[in-house]
DNA sequence: AAACGAATTGAGACCGGTCTCACTCTACGA
DNA sequence: TCGTAGAGTGAGACCGGTCTCAATTCGTTT
């Protein structure tokens, strides 16, 4: 403390040799616990490397090693509970095999992305997870996959690209959501996702993530099923996060109301919920909410809201396992793999009885 | 596609160099952006570039520079939203001025803290963000400070250790929440905190967390102000997250039951608010519950919960301006910055009438 | 036209590790 | 007793940038 330090040069191998009298080579040797050193030169190398304070620089290594034992995440965003729960399960099998982790949030936007991705390549990272921002556009991802690093995709998938993911059975837990609402009497069922789209949903349009895709695929697929006509009206995209509630406000007030709401996902239903509440609308009652994923929350309202849990913790784990195999070496062809969903019954669900 | 493009090795300077057909160096300032070069051989140097797909290696030129333009970022648990959305603050301020960010999680734990930092500091990151899992045992932040890079701790305080701090003021905060339970009639408030502890908790006990220390503090005094004796009894530390339920059980069963909970974050009133349901005890009238921390759900609850709001955001993006400053070689003394907290009521409080 | 200064360029050291290769020294088998 | 395998060590190249310094080129000034 008395003495602050800044400025005193880092301690390298070759203090650390001349310090012990020995070449840097062997120095390094001792140190970095590979090739041959004798029990005495070893010792006398920890101990001078312990005096001086020593602290190898990883840099240095990757330099001439090739590998940074570093891997890249991008996610949407780290504040959003999915990608924090799929970026913890990714940290934690990642540094369980010794590896850490730089993070980037692309606030699903491609410029960002882009930037972000540059920067994780130029760092030299082992490998890549990616949430992609964008399913249908894999400009961004290229440069990675040209670069000869392995990454992998989770949460969404790009069709174009053969890469590993890591994805969950999004289209039948819509249908099972969706089923739920239509088996409890009602037809008129709205679902909602922020994410971004030109223009009004019809049927047949390609998202922009494969897993709101999907959903949507298996809600209008199962409406359709059940004779509901032109299920794809009832999709609605783009919502802006603040705006659910006037999105909301909107469905109630049209001529032939929503009855039921499919949240894609927990702060979607979070922001409906809300917006249910300050509109005096009372859940089940006037209106059912059903949404994707298990917030903690969930459990907490009155009623309970009914939800399709993911395991989003494992689908970032298995992420990173997937993506620490790769840069261990296999080859196989890609993979994708597919996480079941769950279905957590609560009491967000009642019959479409109109006051 | 055609061509998987693995194990092909980077392009370097060098290669961009020979095919500009000028020197190494003058390729480098070129595509660098430093130094004198002439537009014509910039050009040319750029389009080889372009043409071979050169990326800069920044590990290498962080070897010669210095400078990795990366942060390190030690949080308890990113899946906790406060670290979530002070890692978001920080996130935002660093790639705004051109830094990102390597995350690691500490659990809370000195030796996977420990482990942490020098993988950061291996790593040679530009400067470090951390919640520091104690704030009595200085142990794992000296590698750093020795280190002579720039360190802003933020959430909790080190007195030991005279670095940038952020954090919010949470004696205050606590203060005030204590008064309103006060004034409503209460005068068996139990404090919860997930904070480690060997034993109870007696007055002047010092804790692991400055901010917890402050809240205890805080709510101590206001209790004793109020004539409440022996204060410190109510304070209930190292409630396991998971075991909350039976905390809440035991304080409400004891032969002279609380009439009202603080709990000192959101991951404790979620748990509280949930034990309370499960026990089929009602809030707020025969339990008040109040809370640190503006947590989404807070306002969706029946009753809303009454909070202590905290700038979290802010939290995280004022340290990484701290750090930030200091990287740029600001060597002016160490500051604490105290923001404020904001009281947001909503219905969670009410008399201690028993029912 | 000679001299001078600024702009441009090239050669090569350097950052801090790893790793190959050659050399020395010892122990063991033929 | 000699040859040789193998352990232990040192010298120096290398990774891919940056940066210093000297050399060259050019335009000006007098």
């Amino acid at each position: 403390m008395s003495e602050p330090g800044n400025g005193r040069r880092e301690v390298t191998v070759s203090d650390v040799a001349a310090a012990a009298k020995v070449s840097k080579a062997t120095a390094a040797r001792a140190l970095g616990d590979y090739g041959a050193v004798s029990d005495a030169v070893r010792d006398r190398v920890q101990r001078a490397a312990e005096e001086l304070g020593y602290r190898p620089n990883a840099l240095a290594r990757t330099m001439s090693t090739g590998r940074s034992h570093t891997l890249g995440i991008v996610v949407g965003d780290i504040e959003n509970p999915f990608f924090a729960q799929a970026t913890r399960g990714a940290a934690d099998v990642a540094v369980a095999a010794g590896f850490d982790l730089i993070l980037s949030n692309s606030d699903e936007e491609a410029a960002a992305e882009a930037k972000a991705i540059g920067v994780q390549l130029a760092k030299r990272v082992d490998g890549l997870l990616v949430a992609p921002a964008s399913s249908i556009d894999p400009t961004n991802l290229r440069p990675v996959v040209e670069s000869g690093r392995p990454l992998v995709l989770f949460d969404r998938a790009v069709p174009e690209l053969e890469v590993d993911t890591v994805i969950a059975a999004n289209r039948t837990g819509a249908r099972r959501l969706t089923r739920l609402l239509l088996d409890a009497g009602h037809r008129r069922i709205a679902f909602i996702s922020t994410i971004a789209h030109d223009g009004d949903y019809r049927l047949g349009d390609t998202l922009a993530s494969t897993s709101v895709a999907e959903r949507v695929d298996g809600f209008t697929a199962t409406l359709a099923e059940a004779g509901v006509p032109n299920a794809d009206r009832y999709v609605h995209l783009n919502a802006r996060r603040d705006g659910v509630e006037v999105l909301v406000q909107r469905i109630l007030g049209s001529a032939e109301p929503a009855t039921a709401i499919i949240a894609s996902d927990s702060l979607v239903a979070l922001a409906a919920f809300r917006a249910a509440r300050r509109l005096g609308v009372s859940i089940p009652d006037e209106l059912s909410l059903v949404a994707f994923d298990d917030a903690d929350w969930t459990e907490l309202t009155t009623p309970g809201v009914t939800v399709m849990a993911q395991p989003i913790h494992e689908i970032g784990a298995e992420a990173a396992r997937l993506l620490i195999r790769r840069i261990g070496g296999d080859g196989a062809p890609p993979v994708t793999k597919v996480l079941d969903q769950h279905l957590v019954e609560r009491g967000s669900i009642a019959p479409p009885g109109r006051p």
